[in-house]
DNA sequence: AGTTTTGATGAAAACGTTTACGTTCCGCCG
DNA sequence: CGGCGGAACGTAAACGTTTTCATCAAAACT
């Protein structure tokens, strides 16, 4: 590649066409005779002809690529999340642009709007959106898809994950497991799915164990909070039986309040997590946790979104749709005897 | 948001000047009195105004955003790649466009052609790209920066981890701990990283233990292949005093092939392995490996891909540059004491 | 043979910007 | 007072496509 750069005039010329007849064999619209499109394809390849995407996307008014707005790319739900997208993205021909590491409305609101133009559609995940945020920086013909988001709008459909139903499927299995105290440790106040976890944890306690009292430590997703409310639960004067972490960062970090303590798990105290991140299969004693798909996740989210960007305005179905999570049983609830080698990590969505 | 869209004409009308004039105030190019100005900003303001990108780039050629090619988006290490690029990114201004998951050369020679036009540089790693690879797939307007690869060409400058290094200081850590013989795990035969890490472990035992002979079983990076390995291994006649796998989570496979035999770590055998990977600090034993700062690598990749971009035909320095690596002692290498609370995970860049 | 249909092709408009180049107007200096 | 320079602003070209429409030849009818 050492020319300049060869434009479709350049092509034709070589190829003693119009520019039309360019266009029309390169995007495969029919209506030419073989020997112009030997042809064309022949000037194309000599002059290493690559159409200019700004000048396709000006006069199309698409740009085959959408855009994904997370609030950060840390750690391994954003990780295998970004990965559904992409690998459902690009199945299907659509480019992926990322931005991330917002902390404020402002920022979000910043990175929404430059999108604008660049993109056919948008995922968005952030705990700052809200309906009047998506009224104020979404143009009205950009589709969108929310994750996890509790915003209840059919003209911004969402996916988000049955945390509820997850948490309190977990809450029943600690109870049934035998362990008849359990507290809870929430995630950091603004976030949707820590609120839910949290609904899941009173509505499974409510109902499957009305006489024990409700034990709620907070935290903040990280490991560290997580260790502080371990410490916390030991500091109590009678310490709950299990113990159930709105993440599994945190439940690593009351994992090693315990051990730094000598508590043993389960034996002395059951533990659980949320998530079902990777680590949970590697610590000693394993986690024990609920699992989203995240991939999954991020797949149903690009789809959906390829529905709204096809032009059926409205996608069938409802435009709120849950993604279930199972529980899974290890060492540290105490229903699963030691088993030394874990899973391998999951296969390619 | 609620009317269509608004182009640079719809201001002018509104604002009653010229076009030129809009975008002279909206590109602070000055020329332009002080009530105009305001004019115009209102204007702006009034109708919603976004200026179309696609129309932009065509006139200016410039994309504000850059490519990222990865191989893969699964794993800690491209996570924490991404993120390292979009965070430096950002800061510039610049949108990132990632492309990953092509498991052939054709795949990646796709990625990158349809990247043409989109970015206004490209940040590449993969193990396809060589010499001949980029001459025909990249023009030669567009600066290229390349991640952890063997081209030696001035035109496209290259950031490598220093494998040999670090592979080479982990043998001799190894080594000075007390055991005398070690096996070595390799990663995929094509992959760059793997190779140098081979080197390094050859050059190290050369060099500090000229008589232990060397002891290498193959691996391809997955935790599967590690805990082959480590069987393979156990089977050996005499079984080596330490193993040094070439990522970690091959040596997390190792580390469960001996906890299935029933060997300890590192009493009977030392472990270790490479990237130091969020894992490593929380399985049993936490796990010695090398650490490179992945985000940082991001981030350098983008700071000389501005450089080039910046019009500086070629960035001061050299073109190859290496970020160092470095041995982190935890209990699997059996030279540290048992600590209970690992680390938190790195802060944000 | 004359008329219509069909299918391939080319000319030119359109997309929404940036920017080179004119034009106008004003103040200033000779 | 005439000419000149510069600031403010407008006109129009250019960027590289897609797409509509017209043209034209050949094939298909009547």
């Amino acid at each position: 590649m050492t020319t300049k750069k060869a434009t479709i005039k350049d092509v034709a010329r070589e190829a003693k066409v119009s520019i039309a007849s360019v266009s029309r064999v390169l995007n495969g619209l029919g209506g030419v005779t073989a020997e112009t499109q030997d042809a064309v394809r022949k000037a194309a390849a000599k002059l290493h002809y690559v159409p200019d995407n700004a000048a396709r996307s000006l006069i199309t008014g698409r740009t085959h690529t959408i855009g994904a707005v997370l609030p950060d790319l840390f750690g391994e739900f954003f990780s295998e999340l970004i990965r559904g997208i992409d690998l459902a993205a690009r199945a299907r021909g659509l480019h992926l642009l990322v931005s991330s590491s917002h902390d404020g409305v402002e920022d979000a609101a910043a990175a929404v709007r430059t999108m604008r133009g660049r993109v056919d559609g948008m995922i968005i995940l952030s705990q700052f959106v809200d309906g009047a945020f998506l009224d104020q920086n979404v143009p009205s013909d950009l589709p969108v898809v929310l994750l996890d988001s509790p915003v209840d709008n059919p003209r911004f459909p969402a996916i988000n994950l049955d945390n509820i139903a997850g948490a309190q499927a977990m809450v029943k299995h600690l109870l049934d497991t035998g362990h008849q105290t359990v507290a809870f440790v929430t995630g950091p106040a603004g976030n949707y799915d820590a609120q839910e976890r949290e609904k899941g944890y009173r509505a499974a306690m409510g109902q499957f164990a009305p006489t024990s009292p409700l034990n709620i430590v907070t935290g903040d997703f990280t490991e560290e909070s997580g260790y502080r409310a371990g410490r916390a639960l030991l500091a109590q004067a009678t310490r709950p039986r299990a113990v159930f972490a709105a993440n599994d960062m945190m439940a690593v970090g009351c994992l090693y309040a315990f051990k730094e303590a000598g508590i043993r798990v389960p034996q002395d105290i059951a533990l659980a997590g949320f998530d079902d991140i990777l680590i949970a299969r590697y610590v000693t004693p394993s986690l024990s946790t609920v699992s989203v798909s995240i991939a999954e996740l991020g797949k149903s989210a690009l789809l959906l979104l390829t529905e709204l960007m096809e032009g059926k305005g409205h996608p069938d179905g409802p435009h709120i749709r849950t993604l279930r999570c199972d529980v899974v049983a290890r060492e540290s609830c105490g229903a699963q005897q030691t088993n030394v080698a874990p899973k391998h990590p999951p296969a390619l969505v």
